[in-house]
DNA sequence: TCCTTATTTAACTCTTTGGTTAAATATAGA
DNA sequence: TCTATATTTAACCAAAGAGTTAAATAAGGA
């Protein structure tokens, strides 16, 4: 994946929000989609974007998918943004 | 400006690469581009996508327009990914 | 098996993005 | 003033993004 794909799969404020509803715990598709106003296609398509940049897990469960939020990924975004705050000039 | 336009900002390569290259002190619009194997209008067009994000400013001096890193902006997304992570469930 | 629910995938549209070349602007110097 | 240099802006183009609706897939239950 890489740094890259991380940052391309932040850049979208519904794949933010998405993350931000995870924190609080593992939800099925549905559930995230019901808190946008877009198609259930596309909210499938923002999550496909996240678990391709290894942001979050999916496990399907009988007729249901769960996500979850998997924070390990930011570490390297953390790293790369310290990177530029500190060791300056 | 917001977390929207300076995540926007740096979910491209070369604007990420950019902000790099200021850490290590300011640089004219021609420095900065001669990096980069892309135009010098491409590389103006990412300097003003920074600049609009407000992660960099420029100074006039002469002939010559010089570029600086602001990483205060940073600090948004720093809490932004720190909350993701931390208080967790 | 058939029907309903949950979710994704396909096909398509519209907008945004990142690049190009050419023209415009700003400044220094002969 | 004329010319050369530094940089941006304009106009354009192709590729990528994000949305839609409709069809496909997966699983549970009558």
């Amino acid at each position: 994946m890489g740094l890259q794909n991380t940052m391309k799969a932040l850049s979208d404020p519904i794949r933010r929000e998405i993350l931000g509803m995870l924190k609080g715990g593992r939800l099925s598709a549905g559930e995230i989609g019901e808190h946008f106003p877009v198609s259930g296609a596309a909210v499938s398509k923002h999550l496909s974007v996240l678990k391709e940049a290894d942001l979050i897990r999916d496990t399907r469960e009988g007729k249901f998918i769960y996500y979850e939020l998997n924070a390990s990924v930011l570490e390297e975004v953390m790293l790369w943004l310290t990177g530029l705050k500190g060791e300056g000039k």
